[in-house]
RNA sequence: GGGCCAGUAGCUCAGCUGGAUAGAGCACCUCCCUUCUAAGGAGGCGGUCAAAGGUUCGAAUCCUUUCUGGCUCACCA
């Protein structure tokens, strides 16, 4: 039981013994009491007041004196305006840490039964992951795990987009362009070679695109075959002066951009790949086996997995069914160029397009067949969590609303595990003007400069080669995803190179640090039992434990907000505790045998707790460095 | 224009289901390695919690309005 389960029973005779009252707990506040005052545990008095007709003080004293008499836990209080501070024995806190100690899987849930799945990355496969997908899979990753530590079994999953016009643009230009160039020929990763086509394409694009609206413009254009909108605007552009025709060639450009061969050629690769064409299909499985292979060594690095694939070039046509059935049903309705629509007016939203006009999917429809499947595919399925960036909060609005109403009892489990952008402090990453953080180079270049800050203070004797790169690769990637983790899913958040591959204050290598030195600690031959009740506790001790109590509630409370952040500003809390602690007393030094035993004792468990706590943030933690 | 999200120290972020004098890290300035790993610790400097009203014994936190920034409202994904 919670020590304010205990003292609320307490509290509630006592306010019946001084006032003849009983009221409804929630009126009665425990907050903790914050360090600069005296006390453990604080009792806010004001909501008190309502019974008591008396000044917050009187209140207080007069609790407090109940309290310390009638409480075996209470050692002693004092009084702040409405605030009651009571110090609770050390005995209690001793206690704690031996259940603590003795509790297989702290912190942890037993399962519940319950079958959860996680989707995450979904990239598209024409162009390398970035720094966006780091942020992404590192999100996905780790919210898989702090609902498993909850007591559910889950899947992680993906939606691999693998299909659709962008993908024809890199198979296009490669076609055209790249000399069959292969990734052994150029010594590429696949998703590189590929990446670099999906350039190339835009490139290509460009200039036809000039082109095109330059001879649009010209004197000489007569060719009357150009639909009245542009027409009009080479008209504007014709008779207007220089400032507006900027703006003018802008609009036309918009509108060339279709008419130039390069995509004609692309469409036209895209409706063949629709029909199976031999020679596209072959040309696209090349192409998307490539990029799977650099993916699957980026996934590597990135230290992610999954369970279950879904490609949406598998998918693409499933939603088609459900669409149909909810035409019949009167859920959608049909406009006249045939277009499938639903209607959310009613519920403060647009029409929204479910199926075009020409029979093809669009990505609702994609994602209401993938959606579906799923719950096919694992029939014991209670929910999804789609990982996706907060761009598209209002497509998952939509989605789950649509499946609400083709009456799927699973989609009020379904939700958008929405984050915010990754901002550079340049602004925005665009790939068009070469801004975008490649996740491969990123995280070389972390492990990078840990190896470099490793080798600078050199704790690293009689430690072999192998072992000391995979301590440069456990702690370049701890800083990283540290990083990342840290900071609020929802929020945008501003990625600064030179902070991330930092090792000191708020970071990653920081809490890996403090398990490297209890490690360092737990090697004696101390051998450690459980406390015994008598030892007195430094202030730090106790603050420790303390903490530690909480460590089951913040996973929970991780779990259901979906934030690693949580756990790891928990940790940091811990771990800046641990280091105050670990500061001030001395651990071997101490002449008392019990003293040496709690300390190591207490040492261990934050060791556990830090492990446990990294682990969920898919961060690996190094027993030296 | 409609909808959603955000605005806290020079910078990056906690705190937001209302509680005490708003906290960390970075940066800057002092100290501490003959104690177990100094990737550490102790301290200092630094705030109109975007602004104005309101609710309350009490507001960074809840409500209203305004300002600023982002995303979105595609027969793109």
């Amino acid at each position: 039981m919670s020590l304010e389960k205990i003292l609320l029973g307490t509290v509630q005779s006592g306010v019946q013994a001084l006032y003849n009252q009983t009221f409804n707990e929630n009126l009665i506040q425990f907050q903790k009491t914050k360090k600069e005052f005296d006390g453990d545990i604080t009792l806010v008095t004001f909501p008190i007041v309502k019974f008591s007709k008396e000044a917050p003080h009187i209140t207080g004293e007069k609790l407090g004196a109940f309290l310390l008499e009638n409480s075996d836990l209470v050692s002693a209080y004092n009084v702040v305006k409405g605030f009651l501070n009571l110090s609770i024995v050390d005995t209690f806190w001793v206690d704690q840490l031996n259940t603590i100690s003795e509790t297989v899987n702290y912190g942890f849930s037993p399962s519940n039964g319950k079958l959860y799945m996680v989707e995450y990355s979904s990239p598209n496969t024409n162009k390398p992951l970035h720094l966006g997908h780091l942020r992404n899979n590192f999100l996905g990753y780790s919210v898989a795990e702090i609902l498993k530590a909850n007591g559910f079994e889950v899947v992680k999953t993906q939606i691999v987009n693998d299909r659709g016009i962008h993908i024809c643009k890199s198979m296009l230009a490669w076609e055209q362009f790249g000399n069959g160039e292969t990734p052994e020929s150029t010594g590429l990763k696949g998703d590189k070679l590929v990446g670099k086509y999906y350039v190339r394409f835009d490139q290509e694009l460009k200039k036809e695109t000039k082109a095109l609206v330059n001879a649009w413009v010209a004197e000489t254009n007569d060719d009357q075959n150009l639909d009245e909108a542009i027409l009009k605007l080479i008209s504007a552009y014709q008779n207007n002066d220089e400032s507006a025709q900027a703006g003018i060639f802008d609009k036309l450009s918009e509108l060339a951009k279709n008419q130039t061969a390069i995509m004609k050629s692309a469409q036209d690769m895209l409706l063949k790949w629709e029909q199976k064409d031999p020679a596209v299909y072959k040309l696209w499985s090349t192409l998307n086996g490539w990029v799977y292979d650099g993916f699957e060594s980026t996934y590597q690095a990135m230290g992610v997995d999954f369970d279950k694939l879904y490609y949406e070039s598998e998918t693409y046509l499933t939603g088609k069914d459900l669409v149909e059935d909810g035409l019949k049903k009167g859920i959608f309705f049909q406009k006249d160029d045939g277009s499938i629509w639903i209607d959310l007016t009613d519920d403060g939203l647009d029409e929204k397009l479910v199926l075009r006009g020409d029979g093809t999917a669009v990505y609702m429809t994609q994602d209401m067949g993938t959606a579906s499947q799923r719950f096919l595919d694992y029939p014991k399925l209670n929910g999804i969590t789609y990982t996706v960036g907060n761009e598209q909060d209002y497509h998952f609005k939509v989605l789950f609303l649509i499946l609400k109403k083709l009456g799927y009892a699973w989609a009020e489990n379904c939700f958008h595990l929405s984050y915010g952008m990754v901002d550079l402090p340049t602004g925005k990453m665009k790939s068009r003007e070469g801004t975008v953080v490649d996740a491969d180079d990123l995280m070389q270049e972390v492990v990078d400069k840990a190896k470099a800050g490793s080798q600078e203070r050199g704790h690293l004797e009689g430690m072999s080669d192998t072992d000391k790169n995979n301590l440069y690769q456990t702690i370049g990637m701890g800083g990283l995803k540290y990083y990342l983790l840290k900071v609020d899913p929802k929020k945008r958040m501003l990625f600064n190179p030179e902070e991330s591959v930092d090792l000191n204050g708020n970071t990653g290598p920081f809490i890996q640090y403090a398990f490297a030195r209890i490690n360092s600690l737990l090697k004696s031959d101390f051998k450690v039992k459980p406390v015994l009740k008598t030892v007195e506790l430094h202030d730090s001790e106790r603050e420790i434990i303390k903490l530690l109590i909480d460590f089951p509630q913040v996973i929970k409370e991780a779990g259901t907000e979906l934030s690693p952040a949580l756990i790891a500003n928990y940790t940091y809390e811990l771990v800046k505790l641990y280091n105050s602690f670990y500061q001030s007393v001395s651990i071997f030094k101490e002449s008392d045998d019990e003293k040496i035993n709690l300390r190591l004792n207490l040492s261990k468990n934050v060791g556990d707790t830090i492990k446990k706590s990294m682990h969920l943030l898919g961060i690996n933690v190094p027993n030296q460095m």
